[in-house]
DNA sequence: GTCTATAGCAAGATAGAC
DNA sequence: GTCTATCTTGCTATAGAC
């Protein structure tokens, strides 16, 4: 057991964690030097590594941190027995990323640096699967109150929109990282138009 | 004027750009070195400075010779008279990137530079500009033909779904480079069936 | 646990011969 | 135009004092 309590450790690692995102948020992974987190952090090296054994490990925590945030509103919506229709189930989604001011280059920079990465892939997948599930559990109670969307069988309409209203996500992301020009509430706007509703 | 023909300088500029995307297609940008893509076009750093000021520009090459490829196909169809049903536009571009052999980490690897690097994200830009005119041009070829899917008018129409047809592509490649059991048939064929066809 | 200082290395770009 | 050899920089991670 560590002399200091585990509650210092953990509120300590939440700051080095915070610090990093600020860090990948603004030069991305590869540029985000350890010397920038260590800076934003307003600690030193010695203290960074006492708690994370390198950069890798650090993105994961970031990306393992900014995606359980997201996964709460959704989740208690449906506990709370709303049942938003499959647009806006995505638009509550959306809508929780940008009010968290969360910058969509970061998230892309953890799908690129994902796509390379075997192990940060694996958390990303398991994080995938994580939001895939809220999204699974919303899709399924509609199209249970709504059978006249699903001609055939709550379980067929559920399976074949998922992996589209999953996707739908990362179109949204990238276009307001990338779109000069790109209008996110018409986008969602079209998105609820066009799913069943 | 340079002394060899510009033929031949052109075609070795094409030989260094092919070798830069297998070495970033393999190791992404970051990860790719100057050496890796030096070793791969079996010239030497010399050569490849000759020809590119740099690692940054050699990827805003990359990505305007990828995504010019996709260009044609689509817009052949289109000179040719067909009328793809938006979703059928979607999955020849997707089916052009898969025929390719177009890794899926490669573009994202694209955006996450480009995200950050204000002249490679107005590259990207304009080629997004690009692929949204080609398809804008097929929305409203096909809006045109079917009327009775565009209530408001096929201006609207096409204005309300580029976007989220644009966005449909990332969700396309995005889950290719992350999903370890992404279906790529059953996406394509729900976006098909999801969109007016 | 945290600090300072630095070892050790990898990578981008260049210099100068041919 | 292209080659080889190398210069320079900036980085991650560690060592050792406190």
């Amino acid at each position: 057991m560590p002399k200091v309590s585990e509650g210092h450790r953990q509120a300590r690692r939440e700051e080095i964690i915070a610090a990093a995102i600020r860090a990948f948020r603004a030069k991305g992974f590869a540029r985000a030097s350890m010397a920038d987190i260590i800076a934003e952090s307003g600690l030193s090296a010695g203290a960074i590594y006492g708690h994370f054994s390198g950069k890798r490990e650090l993105l994961a925590a970031c990306a393992a941190e900014l995606l359980s945030r997201r996964r709460g509103e959704l989740d208690l919506a449906i506990e709370r027995g709303e049942v938003p229709a499959p647009g806006e189930a995505l638009a509550m989604l959306m809508d929780g990323i940008v009010r968290d001011g969360l910058d969509p280059r970061a998230l892309v920079q953890v799908w690129a640096e994902a796509s390379l990465d075997p192990e940060l892939r694996a958390t990303v997948n398991e994080a995938l699967r994580m939001i895939r599930g809220v999204l699974e559990r919303a899709l399924r109670a509609w199209f249970t109150a709504h059978p006249e969307h699903a001609p055939h069988g709550v379980d067929e309409a559920v399976r074949s929109l998922l992996p589209v209203l999953v996707g739908l996500g990362p179109g949204f992301i990238l276009q307001r990282a990338l779109v000069d020009d790109f209008d996110e509430q018409a986008y969602l706007a079209c998105v609820r138009d066009l799913l069943p509703h």
